[in-house]
DNA sequence: AATGTTATACGAAAAATTTCGTATCCGCAA
DNA sequence: TTGCGGATACGAAATTTTTCGTATAACATT
């Protein structure tokens, strides 16, 4: 699966949040988004494009098409961070997981959460010992 | 401070590890590390580039110059990454956080250290109820 | 001094991404 | 049916990023 790029990811994350949605949805959720217009023939051609490498689908059966990601948010975000990690951490996950608390401030629950992932984490490690 | 792009932040990291250096030696790096060839104006060009973004600084006494980055390694990652946290989980570290040690594994020395960081978080979100 | 090697400067092509104008089609309401 | 609103298709301009060719100057070696 190609890597979306800065304008795709967001749209992306429209279809995540709200569903299967039309051009016209996404072009406004967009635009209540961010700052400045963007056109809709705009949207609906990157729309196009993502189509073709595969990062949406749609349903043409009606006159107006119905996209929806091809991908689950998880595993497009989790390739995402491991390239992010590689470029900019040169891999390091912990040194990134350290500026990222440093960084954020996260809840009591949260925090808690991490603390869980982490001692499951240094089980998983001892068993393979 | 400008986004570095993809292709400045390789050099930056070049930079970050060797100290001050000339075009010849970022480039040989860059092409000791990466998979295709780069060529030597190609380099020279991005940093030319750089130095006008205020990105590196160069020093023109002599007649090969040399380079270094304007900013330290911490503060353009710390950047690079909350915007990348904003872009990719719309700004919860936290999942992020988990989605990176889920991913990728981490030594037992990192994770005591990633701990204790969390346990003084907690101790400081605590202080400030 | 002459020659070959190594620099920088700089314009501009090439590639990738984003943006939009225009043509065209479909459906509904007057 | 005629016309209007809203939809897709598509070419292409505009921007950003990357790449490189070429001109030219400085240095080193013979």
């Amino acid at each position: 699966m190609a890597k979306p790029t800065e304008g795709e990811l967001e749209i992306l994350q429209v279809l995540w949040s709200v569903g299967p949605a039309t051009v016209r949805t996404v072009n406004e959720q967009l635009n209540t988004l961010s700052a400045k217009e963007i056109g809709y023939t705009t949207t609906l051609k990157l729309m196009q494009l993502m189509v073709e490498k595969g990062l949406l689908r749609r349903d043409t059966a009606a006159r107006t098409h119905v996209y929806v990601a091809a991908a689950d948010e998880g595993s497009v975000k989790r390739n995402l961070l491991h390239q992010f990690v590689d470029k900019t951490f040169r891999g390091s996950a912990a040194q990134l997981v350290m500026e990222a608390l440093g960084q954020h401030q996260a809840s009591d629950d949260e925090l808690a959460e991490i603390k869980q992932l982490i001692e499951k984490m240094e089980k998983d490690q001892n068993k393979t010992l």
